[in-house]
DNA sequence: AGTGCGATTGACT
DNA sequence: GTCAATCGCACTA
């Protein structure tokens, strides 16, 4: 008779204290899918780094979304502005901008210099700095701290001006990878609080994630 | 110079 | 579940 192992409960503290922080390295540009989509895939499982004022946070990008060239709800879709040129410049730089007057969006551009388009970090598994989250986040929750756009910019303290910050390079902002880690198991779903383009499945997850944000049914 | 609105969040019924 | 907050920016004039 096989012994019944006993479930370990799901607790995402435990989770998150034993997950280690393994050997990171910056990815380099050349890593990175030109392709807006592909590069939404790719991103999953990523980790973003932040080191301001003498604190590192990080987590692992476990949801993102698309926002291709010609895609009417992108922010590039009216052509070059002040205010969106970075989607403008090479994959790898980052976007970011304030909506609704209160939550700062953190993108990834995509594509090649001139093209307009990129993917958007909707979640975070926190890694490093939770502490730090949590106090910027004014919660001592976990699953909460960087679950949703506007709360992973604020856990990682991004605003405006992270904007245009090359996420390839030594910096406050960067992009890297755990190569230990084993690959993503990925879902898909229609992208989140659209009001054009509410069709295209250009939303990307990590399967069964708790840290994924989104209304239930969208997150398995 | 004025208007409308948005890739959200948190508070509240 | 509903709903208001709050700001920068593109657009119109």
């Amino acid at each position: 008779m096989p012994i019944q192992r006993k479930r370990v409960t799901a607790d995402p503290s435990h989770a998150i204290a034993s997950t280690p922080v393994g050997r990171l390295r910056r990815l380099r540009r050349s890593e990175l899918p030109e392709d807006t989509i592909e590069l939404a895939r790719f991103l999953i499982g990523k980790v973003l780094v932040r080191d301001h004022r003498g604190n590192r946070t990080s987590g692992r990008i476990v949801e993102t979304e698309a926002y291709p060239v010609g895609d009417a709800a992108g922010h590039a879709f009216i052509g070059l502005t002040a205010a969106n040129h970075s989607l403008f410049r090479a994959k790898g730089h980052a976007y970011v901008y304030l909506i609704y007057g209160l939550s700062y969006m953190c993108n990834v551009a995509a594509e090649r210099r001139g093209i307009g388009a990129g993917v958007l970090l909707r979640a975070l598994e926190p890694l490093e700095g939770i502490s730090v989250m949590q106090r910027r986040r004014g919660t001592t929750g976990l699953t909460e701290l960087a679950k949703g756009p506007g709360r992973l910019a604020t856990a990682m303290a991004i605003d405006r001006r992270c904007d245009g910050i090359d996420l390839c390079a030594a910096g406050p902002l960067w992009l890297g990878v755990d190569d230990e880690r084993p690959a993503v198991r990925l879902s898909r779903s229609v992208r989140i609080g659209l009001t054009k383009e509410v069709d295209r499945l250009l939303r990307f997850y990590e399967r069964g994630n708790v840290y994924v944000s989104g209304p239930r049914g969208l997150r398995r």
